[in-house]
DNA sequence: TATGTTATTGCAAAAAGTTGCAATAAGGAG
DNA sequence: CTCCTTATTGCAACTTTTTGCAATAACATA
């Protein structure tokens, strides 16, 4: 399935239109598959798609995740870097080394469970970037 | 106990000097209590110490955030806060009303244990925002 | 296919955050 | 107290991100 059959539904069904400037960013998420800054997703998007510009970059960015297809995370830099929508996952990341790696969701079930019980609060959101220190890291302290 | 008889030995040991610049945005932090961003910082504490600039606020509160005085944090906007570093904690937050509560490191005591079992890696820092809807908001759904 | 509505984009200007470098001042040594 | 070393600051230039607004284009309707 293109990306167009795949996003265009999702974006209509929301009553928003989809673009060409969207189709090329969604295409870059997708294929990319990792997680991009917005000046990545600028670089490569608008390659296929002159005329593109930043601004749009990063209003089609905070969009898409919005809306669900596109996800935000923070890696420790402050600054938001963006990943295609796919299984929910977390990450641990290396505070020396800077060595990432996936968490799979199910891991935090019990946790999200008793914050919410705690809390009355419902989460939704997924994709929480703890730090530490690696393996590797650790030996060298 | 004063902000400089707590602080200054803490940036010694370390092998960092005292300034007027890290003593008026320690104040800020430290009497402030809550989260705060780089211009609040600044903001206020250029009010007690004239002539400081926006660059050293950011410079400092990365500092301080390396060194352990102060918390960097994430509410969702992308931008850094910062608050002065207390009691371990983190944070649940409503995407809707933006509503915001401390929830206790305790809670989160066992996950640590089970990602650091699961990875090999050890988890250093905490002060993670979790985003859902609080219970008021979850009515109007 | 042609038309109208309005969501979306690009542009220009502003705001926020970063960096290199020379001047300043903290604090250890004499 | 004075001098010396060098960590730290302020400045200016730069990069990144945000915002308001007029022009454009998606797509529903006829
Ligand atoms: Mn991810
Ligand atoms: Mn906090
Ligand atoms: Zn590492
Ligand atoms: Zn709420």
């Amino acid at each position: 399935m293109s990306c167009a059959e795949e996003y265009t539904p999702q974006l209509r069904a929301r009553g928003y239109r989809m673009t060409s400037q969207r189709l090329a960013i969604l295409h870059v998420l997708h294929h990319s598959g990792k997680h991009l800054t917005p000046s990545q997703v600028y670089e490569k998007a608008s390659r296929k798609l002159g005329g593109l510009t930043e601004t749009t970059v990063y209003r089609t960015l905070e969009f898409l995740a919005e809306n669900g297809l596109a996800r935000p995370a923070h890696m420790g830099n402050g600054h938001f870097v963006y990943e295609i929508a796919r299984h929910e996952h977390h990450h641990l990341k290396c505070r020396i080394c800077g060595d990432e790696m996936e968490v799979k969701h199910a891991l935090l079930e019990k946790l999200y469970r008793k914050l919410e019980s705690a809390s009355g609060y419902r989460l939704t959101d997924s994709h929480v970037t703890f730090f530490g220190l690696c393996p590797n890291c650790q030996k060298g302290e």
